[in-house]
DNA sequence: CTGTTAGCGCCTTCAT
DNA sequence: ATGAAGGCGCTAACAG
């Protein structure tokens, strides 16, 4: 059983609101009794109990994280930005993830609703508008690769899907590729419509129309994989295949090393999300490259600053990160 | 401002008694009145606050999750389990991480605390022992791949650091290797000195004594990368190479392709953990595999036995979950 | 400066 | 079967 206040103002013979005011510097206290409070409390371990100050209206200090999955690396980076930035605002993060479907969705910011502060969002399959409705009016939300309306009342920290894609697609044709197919990402989710409608538009752009090709995917690397022997089908054969991201890619590499098909000699190769693996890969991968930790730490410390409610944070804002071609062996000039 | 229980009771002309009986079914109420509450609640949205249910001394539903890093594959796969399990039995996850040293350790456990019914926790830097003093007595808690004396009052879920890695080195040795290097994982981390220790057991017992050479590392690709240089300077040159983990085997092999030596042709590689990831790399790598997600839902289930006092939990235990060797094409018979 | 008191929202006796 | 009242631990008025 933990101290409590009443414990600590008993051992040190003094009232309750002492011991409070002693410990929060609410009002001033004789400096002898607050270092007597101060060390009772040491000694009995005592803490405020966190349930007491909720019910009182205070905040809980936590910050509810809301994600489609978990398991992938991508996901683990932006984890670690957020973390690293929760604990530097000495806050907690209450994660919960699978929330692909409305109703999970639902059912997890019901859950957490009590229990944070405010809550950092990443859903692609769903509209932030959407979103924002479950989670109840007027709790701080920051979005993160969210598709929004312009009215929406929350921050959003997205990054250059569309973009992205359209410089990669762009690279590989200016190194002679004509044929470049594309590896989608789920059709449900907005940031692979985004991403395949800048490889469409880079192709158009090119006059290469005609050239254009789709595989379906899913941002998996098993998917990756087995649209290898789709794309190997294709008549002319293409040189060169973006995947929707970099998991996507890995599968792509090793079907094509399982064939016998050397990259970039004979097909070359890009992702996109420029996760730390990549740089790995057997040929190392030219990617598109998400600053995703960054991300995380600066939507955590905006929505700490709006819970704190500082005076600089601002109007409500969309910020689109730069996704940069970051080229490296995975890709080459037509030969 | 949410609908409290006083809300409730005066827009059904009840008291509040009469509601907390209708929603708990504590005792009985007349079936029309606890309807009518039930509608009520309904309508105004009612949920019992969480802060002063846990003030009341109920549990608060979440569990504690306390990890050394996040950005990494292993605990993605484990959180994936964790939260999987989680979700199943109704609870959700409150999660930090990056507790590599004592005292981050300790802040999160007093913040954690209160917070959380019971802890997941992951240390392999710290003992069991040394980390359940810090979460405080009597906080149920279930310790994964950590260190353990017998008299530790916790559940503990490991999995066979030595033998895995016994066994893969043995399986080299079995395919006529003879000059095997170990790229270890970082000193103070207990899984990594039983990995290590496995390695050099299954040398001994080939008598190959004089033919053990380790490099230092730290789990991380960079290192498995860097640790490639050192390698080929040894004199004679190993003809395979058993890393401490996949990620360090990436490492390896990355730079293994940089310098232009074949895998296996010239030299056999082999990681640990049988992460997803490892499947496709290229070529793809031969590795002891860890049921990680697994382990994680168990543990899970087992907090929350322990939680819920169920009367078939038992006595605390320690599982060693067994880890097998995954025969892939990074590793070949010496040629 | 310091002690007393009134709640925060809820469950739980204790009466009725 | 139902209502009234106490109290979980704490902070913030309100008195001195």
């Amino acid at each position: 059983m933990p101290a409590t206040i009443h414990d600590v103002a008993r051992q040190a013979g003094v009232s309750i609101s002492t011991v409070s005011r002693g410990m929060n510097g609410t009002s001033p206290v004789k400096s002898d009794k607050r270092d007597l409070v101060l060390q009772v409390a040491e000694e009995l371990g005592y803490e405020p109990n966190t349930a007491a100050l909720s019910l009182l209206g205070k905040k809980t200090g936590g910050i509810g994280v809301l994600l489609p999955f978990i398991t992938d690396e991508f996901f683990s980076d932006l984890l670690g930005g957020l973390d690293a930035a929760a604990q530097e605002a000495d806050r907690f993060l209450v994660i919960s993830t699978s929330h692909l479907k409305v109703e999970e969705f639902r059912r997890a910011a019901k859950a957490f609703r009590q229990r944070v502060d405010g809550f950092v969002v990443m859903a692609p399959e769903l509209k932030g508008a959407q979103a924002a409705l479950m989670l109840g009016a007027g709790v701080p939300t920051v979005f993160i690769n969210t598709q929004v309306e312009e009215t929406l009342q929350a921050d959003v920290f997205n990054f250059d899907n569309y973009g992205g894609m359209y410089r990669l697609t762009k690279h590989l044709i200016e190194q002679g590729h004509t044929d470049v197919v594309h590896v989608r990402g789920p059709e449900s989710a907005w940031d692979a419509s985004e991403r395949a409608r800048g490889y469409r538009d880079a192709m158009r752009e090119a006059g290469l129309d005609a050239h254009m090709r789709f595989v379906q995917g899913n941002y998996t690397r098993q998917a990756g994989y087995e649209s290898v022997a789709e794309i190997l089908e294709m008549e002319p054969r293409p040189t060169a295949i973006v995947a929707a991201n970099d998991y996507c890619a890995t599968g792509v590499l090793s079907a094509l090393h399982e064939a016998g098909i050397e990259v970039p000699g004979d097909i070359s190769v890009c992702g996109f999300d420029g996760l730390a693996s990549s740089q790995y890969t057997v040929p190392p991968l030219t990617t598109a490259s998400v600053p995703i930790r960054q991300i995380g730490e600066r939507a955590i410390r905006r929505l700490v600053g709006r819970l704190e409610e500082r005076e600089n944070v601002g109007a409500y804002a969309l910020e689109t990160a730069k996704v940069e071609v970051v080229d490296r062996q995975s890709a080459a000039p037509k030969s």
